[in-house]
DNA sequence: AGTTTTATTGCGAATAATACTCATTATCAA
DNA sequence: TTGATAATGAGTATTATTCGCAATAAAACT
């Protein structure tokens, strides 16, 4: 957190609030939910600076934005490990994966292409065990 | 495009042009660039109808909408094989490029966990050779 | 601890992408 | 050709996110 110390830049409580609430909860929040449990805390906190917070902590690497299939993003705290997300369109459950296959994709693309990929972002859809109907045709065999 | 003829929907001008343009152009617009181009031959055309043909040429297979990084869809005309993008934050290029990888990823999670995936996307930014600066740290070896 | 500097906040208003309403038009089955 | 009704155009509404600005507070300085 204190790395966001550098150009000039300070350390509110409002941020610390943001950062903590989304460490807390180990849920994909969207900005307005997140703004709601951060609201419990400091109830003059605004929806202004929950995105404005959000936004300087991505630059900074301590939060993740997710599109997950919707017209907004979702938030949650950097884990130490990358993964990716599921997200079923029959319940709206969110599954967490990993998959090292997609690093080495990205390898091959610095190497073979000379991109320099600052970003990752993969994003499945579909049914979860709970929602397909076992006889439905999906997405694999 | 004559699959869309089930269900009662019907085939339309307005939705041939939106398809045939996708087709024509082989880039990946949003549906205001989308929109602008199609007006050229169907000057009466609103941008709802554009909206409303791209979702229901999403729902039939022939569209694809990616999300790209930016506040907006950009879409293209489904192509023969499955492919994933790469956009530039310099110079906003994309750049296609296949993976096999990734359908290895979906079918372990098919198989390890009953998953039904029925949408796929990766999206990888950062900034390609062009634009990078050759000494820059960057997200590979 | 008090003062100064200026980054940040809260609030409301502004934007931008997309969806909706409804009267009119056009597709297509009969 | 006609009738039933799906789709369109135009405008309006909605939603997520950003912006402008006066008031506030974090950090640097005394
Ligand atoms: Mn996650
Ligand atoms: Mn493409
Ligand atoms: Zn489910
Ligand atoms: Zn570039």
């Amino acid at each position: 957190m204190d790395l966001i110390r550098t150009q000039g830049r300070r350390i509110t409580r409002q941020r610390r609030l943001v950062l903590e609430t989304l460490r807390d909860s180990q849920e994909h929040l969207d900005a307005y939910a997140l703004f709601e449990r951060v609201k419990v805390r400091d109830s003059k906190i605004s929806l202004a600076t929950v995105y404005r917070s959000l936004a300087l902590l991505k630059e900074s690497g301590l939060v993740q934005e997710n599109r997950l299939g919707e017209d907004h993003g979702h938030f949650e705290a950097t884990q130490a490990t990358p993964h990716y997300h599921f997200t079923c369109l029959g319940c709206g459950c969110v599954i967490e994966f990993e998959a090292p296959q997609v690093m080495e994709v990205v390898a091959t693309l610095c190497s073979g292409q000379a991109l320099q990929v600052t970003g990752v972002n993969l994003h499945l859809s579909g049914y979860c065990a709970d929602c397909h109907a076992p006889g439905q045709d999906g997405g694999c065999g």
